[in-house]
Order: structure tokens, then sequence, then C-alpha cells
DNA sequence: TAAAACCGACCGATAGTCGGTTTGGAGGCA
DNA sequence: TGCCTCCAAACCGACTATCGGTCGGTTTTA
């Protein structure tokens, strides 16, 4: 690696910690910098604004989830679990990451829907290819697969990343879920014992 | 109405015009007040920042939609045809308003996803009694209706507000509205025909 | 010797502050 | 009723701190 490259991956790496533990808004250029121990000509040297440095750090995010993906698809795991570990990746689910954590925080909204909106564009024809080989082995069956895994990914970004959610939401989307894809009743109710049940309501 | 009631209401309306035609981001509290023909320290009188004025802007925007929601319960139509029109309030349908149009350039994210999210939450309640009322006359067969109720929202949203959206996607949408509600197929087709075609992918 | 890396003073814009002035209406009093 | 007092709400605008970004120039490196 170049020298030039090897400082842009300090920056990144700089960034992204920063970006996530006091939000995008909440990190100046001057903190980056001086934490980088570089002048503001130099900053600007490797990214031409703020906001470009930001879409480099999620991409990089981005590139993460994308790989664990690939890598649980490479697994030799019953299809329904593989579905379900790569849902898992749009939500935060019992993974190490005080990561994602970070990113519900209210201030930055705007790295937060950056960073799924673009993951689901990544994860969807992964996870459709998935679902092509289940319904190979009839385990799903349905027309429009990408459309339909997308739509799988939507709902759970927007029901399990939304602050808080109940034991039933979980079981209508595993009922969503099955009906979705064609599948029989059951086959994805495992599940139910995935989901990282600690940013769930107690009660009601 | 006493004297600073009516400024501050004159206020959220320029704001409103504002935020919506040239983004949240994009409009200065100095552009603001120009235009209200006040001060600094007036300004600061009403609001305590720029952001909290930008929750009471979206405060308004969310009572109006959950009022054209409520007019559409009240109305003697069919089932299936209220849920369509309420669904149409979380996606921009032929509705008269060059309002939504601003809200999805890329600018102002903050303020797209701080009223959906609202929104959702203001919808879910007055679409779940439309569903019971359904499920009462046999159209619909399902347990745990706010939760599903909830999900037709989010993908309804996830869907068609994201960017482009193509003919496959409005099919596996009926398809699925019609299951997660437990209808028969064919209930919602007719969905098909409301929805703005003028943002739908053309080609493929 | 040229390109890449680096520097830091400077700039314009912007959200927010502050100390002070004006206004308008409630209450006391003749 | 008319007038005065007084206080809080409304209003003012100069000022500040911060921030993203620029620019002209210097140093390093291959």
């Amino acid at each position: 690696m170049k020298k030039g490259e090897k400082r842009k991956q300090d920056l990144l790496k700089i960034a992204y910690d920063m970006f996530l533990s006091h939000g995008y808004e909440n990190t100046s250029v001057d903190e980056i910098i001086e934490k980088a121990q570089i002048a503001k000509g130099t900053y600007y040297h490797y990214f031409k604004s703020k906001e470009q440095m930001l879409e480099e750090v999620i991409e990089m995010m981005i590139e993460r989830e994308a790989e664990a993906a690939k890598q649980i698809i490479e697994m030799d795991i019953p299809v329904p679990q593989k579905i379900a570990g790569i849902l898992s990746s749009v939500k935060p689910a019992e993974a190490e990451m005080p990561i994602e954590d970070a990113l519900f925080h209210p201030e930055n909204a705007l790295m937060h829907n950056k960073v799924r909106k673009k993951l689901i564009d990544v994860l969807t024809p992964l996870l459709s290819e998935v679902v092509r080989e289940g319904t190979e082995k009839g385990i799903f069956e349905c027309d429009n697969i990408p459309e339909r895994v997308r739509m799988l990914l939507v709902i759970s970004n927007g029901t399990f990343n939304e602050g808080t959610f109940s034991e039933r939401d979980i079981t209508v989307f595993i009922d969503t879920a099955e009906k979705i894809l064609g599948a029989e009743k059951g086959t994805m109710s495992f599940i139910y014992g995935l989901i990282d049940k600690s940013d769930m309501e107690t009660d009601e």
C-alpha cells in the first residue's frame, strides 16, 4: 500500500470511530484532523468534502456486512438458517458490535439511513440467490424473488431497527416471511430464538 | 388567538413552505427571519433552536395527514378501498401536492425520515381500526392487527418511497398485503390502478 | 523535476447569544 | 371613565463561536 493510501485508510478509520461514537453531525473536520495530527489542507487532499468522506466510511461498513453475509451463504447449513443469518445483518442481533448501538442514537439519523438503504441494496441479490436455492429444494414456492426478498429486508429493517419491538412483532414477522416466500408454516419459526431480546419491550 | 401565538403560526407556515421548497438544511434561520421581517432575537423567543422548529413543522404536517386519513375512514366505501386510501398517505399518490415531491430530494433526508417515522406511528392505530372492521365483515382474517398493519405501512413506505419501483413491486405488494391480512386473493388487486405510475421504472 | 503529500492562515456562512428596548394589558386610584 | 404604574411578553440587532471549505505555497518522494 502506498503512503497516501495508508493515510487515507487511517483517516477513514478515525472518522469511522468518531462518527459512530459521537455521530456524523457532531464530529467536526477540525476534530478529525486534530486526532489525526494533520492539517486542514491535507484532509481536503484526500476527501473533497466531509460528506464524501461519510460515503466512503459507509462504503467500508457495507463491505464488512456484505462480506459477513457471503460467508453465511457459503456455510453448509439449511436454507432457512442462511436467510435468518443474513436478515440478522440488517438488524443488529447478538453480534459482537457496540458499533450498531451508536447508529441508533437519534443524533445521526443521516448516517443511519444511508447505511440501511445501501445495505438493503447490497443484500437483496445475495439473499435472492439463497431463496432461489430454497425454491429448487422445494422449501419455498414463489415468483418475483428479488422483490419479495427486498420486501423482507425492508420489513426486518423497519420493524426491528426502529426503537423497540414486541414479541408479537416477531411472531407476525415470522408468519409474514413464510407467506411471502411461500413456505410451510413453521419453516422459519426458529427465528424466534435468534432475536436479541435485549431491546424488546417487556410489558404488555 | 393571542398576538404571540399568531406570530408563531406565521413563522411555522413560512418555515413549512421553505423547508419543503428548499430543504431543511438549505434553509437558514436568517432567510426565515428575513422573509418574516423579524429580528434574530424574536425568532429565538419562539423557538429554542432551528431543529426544535423543525419538530413543530413536522407536527403540523403529520396532523394534516392524520386528518386526511380520518376523513377517508369516515367515508362510506368498502374496507379495502379505505386501506388503499390511507396507504396512499404514506406514499405520495396522484394527490394535489407538490409538497411531497420536495420531500424526496436527497437533500433533506432528515426531515423526510422524521416525517415518515412519525406518520407510521400515527396511522397505525387508525388503519388498525379499519382492518378490525374488515375482520368483522369477514373480508380479512388475522390476529395481531396493529403489528400487521404497521408492517404494511413499513413495506409501503420502504418500497414506494425510496426512489423508483417496478411493476413487479406493486404485484408483490398486493400479494403480500392480502396474505398479511388473510384476505382472499384478488381482494386488494385494485390497488394496482391507484399507484402513481409516474415514478415507476419503465424498462426491464 | 514533477507529482503527490502536506501545511495553516484565512474566508463566508450559519446557528445561537445577550443585553437592552418597546409594547400592551392588568390592576390601582382618583 | 380616564390616567398612571408596572411587569411580562414581544421584539431588536450587533456580536460570537464554530464549522466546512479554500488557496497559495512548501516539503517529500520516486
